[in-house]
DNA sequence: CTATTATTTCGATTATACTAGAAATATTTA
DNA sequence: TAAATATTTCTAGTATAATCGAAATAATAG
């Protein structure tokens, strides 16, 4: 995952209202939810929703489909531990490599 | 992890500078890296990064400690797995739950 | 004390995001 | 077609963030 992507993504889960969204999708399974269900459930407003909804479905982690007049939200799974693992990407890893460090310190001094 | 704390942590890593930043600590481990290191390897201004700087500590994601007139910046790992915990906490262990969906799909009909 | 290096504060510009009401647009059902 | 429900677009106010140059403030070394 290129670090601009995950930035962005990042940015879009740091919203307070979006994250809520993003747990209750979560908590909600892969079958997902309507729109009006997050709606009333959150007490977000409609319109409000509806832009959150464009933010978290541009950076991939929201999917939708629709049936009957219902837009059904499902979070996507895969895209949310991508960027999880990129936070993480090198950190745990690390007491194996601690010789890497001489580099940094050596041009700190 | 509250969804309140977590966000503003989420928000801090979205920003695609200071997620360099970050990604940078990550790779420089537990001893760190004076400010000056981090401005000239990823040719950020000072001020900018002392800004961005500002930022990640508010949320707990830097530790600092001076020595000398340098001031070592290192990565907070525990809070780093805080934050991605909080993102993974109710997904993986879905399949397990499954049958939570039907209060869901009943609200939606 | 002076010079040097490291870091921060100040100030100003510019851009972007959050929020939500009102109106518009589907889509289905009667 | 009309009524009901679901979702989106439009619009606008308000707030907050990103950026960085210049000047200010440590902290040390000579």
């Amino acid at each position: 995952m290129k670090l601009e992507d995950a930035a962005e993504t990042l940015a879009q889960l740091g919203n307070p209202t979006r994250l809520e969204v993003v747990r209750y999708l979560v908590k909600s399974g892969p079958s997902g939810v309507p729109v009006g269900s997050i709606q009333r459930q959150l007490k977000i407003p409609a319109s409000t929703l509806t832009h959150h909804l464009k933010h978290l479905k541009g950076v991939g982690l929201l999917m939708q489909k629709r049936e009957k007049t219902n837009l059904w939200c499902s979070i996507n799974f895969d895209r949310l531990h991508e960027v999880s693992d990129f936070l993480l990407e090198e950190c745990c890893s690390f007491s194996l490599r601690k010789s890497d460090n001489a580099k940094t310190e050596r041009d700190a001094a």
